[in-house]
DNA sequence: CAGAATACATCGCAAGGCGTAGTATTGTGT
DNA sequence: ACACAATACTACGCCTTGCGATGTATTCTG
C-alpha cells in the first residue's frame, strides 16, 4: 500500500492490536501484518508516544529469562478508537467523491 | 480530521478533482474543501509532484489580464486514481480489523 | 477607497516512517 | 557443536511532506 496512505492508520492500528489483552512490541508487529506491515523502528517510536499521549499503560515482566514490555490500553485509548470510528465517516464520503462517477 | 490521516489522500483529492475537467490552484481548494482542506502551501508542491510523476500537465493561460495555471489529468493520473480504488479495499480490511467485536 | 477575494510562489519548521545498526537471548537444523 | 533464524528492545539520522507565515499582484465589492 501507499506509504502515505498508511499513516495514520499505523497508530489506530497498534491500539487496535491492544484493544483486547495486552501485548508486547515484537507480537503486535506480527499481529498486524496482514493489514499494514511495519518496522520495529516505526513501532517503538509509536508505542512511546501513544503511552505519553495516555492511550496506554506499559509493564515490563520477565518472559523465558527476557525482559518483556506489555502494552494496555487505556480508557483514553478506547476513545481514540471511537474517534476513528467517527472520523471513517469523512473518509467516506473522500472516497465517494474520488471514486464518483459523471460529473 | 487528524492530520496524519489526510495524508496520502489529500494527492488523491487532487486528481479527482481534475478527474472530469481541467482546473486551477484557487479553485481545486475550494472544491475539495468540503471533503478535506488543504492551504495553498500544501496544494502547490503536490500540483509539482504530481506533474513530475507525470500524473498530470501544466498549461498557463490568461484569465481576465491574470495568469492562471490550469492543470489536466494524464492517463498515468487516471491509472492512479484507479489503483487507489485497489488500495481502497486494503484500507476497508484495516477498518474492520480496528472495529472488530469480541476476539 | 478599503478590504475581501482571486491567484500563484517560496521559505523553513516539525512530525514521522523507516533503513541501518547494535545488543542479547532462545530455538532450530545439520 | 555451531551457525543461523527468531525473539525482543533501543538509538541514530535521512528524507518526505503538511503547513504556517509571508510576499506579490490583480479584480471585485460595499
Amino acid at each position: 500500500m501507499d506509504i502515505q496512505l498508511k499513516r495514520g492508520l499505523l497508530e489506530i492500528c497498534v491500539l487496535a492490536a491492544i484493544k483486547y489483552e495486552e501485548s508486547y512490541g515484537y507480537k503486535i508487529i506480527k499481529d498486524i501484518k496482514p493489514y499494514v506491515s511495519m518496522s520495529e523502528s516505526t513501532l517503538y517510536p509509536i508505542l512511546k508516544r501513544l503511552e505519553e499521549a495516555g492511550s496506554l499503560n506499559v509493564r515490563s515482566a520477565e518472559y523465558n529469562g527476557r525482559l518483556r514490555k506489555y502494552y494496555c490500553i487505556t480508557a483514553a485509548g478506547r476513545e481514540r478508537l471511537e474517534q476513528f470510528a467517527q472520523e471513517w465517516n469523512e473518509i467516506l464520503s473522500i472516497y465517494n467523491y474520488v471514486t464518483r462517477e459523471g460529473d
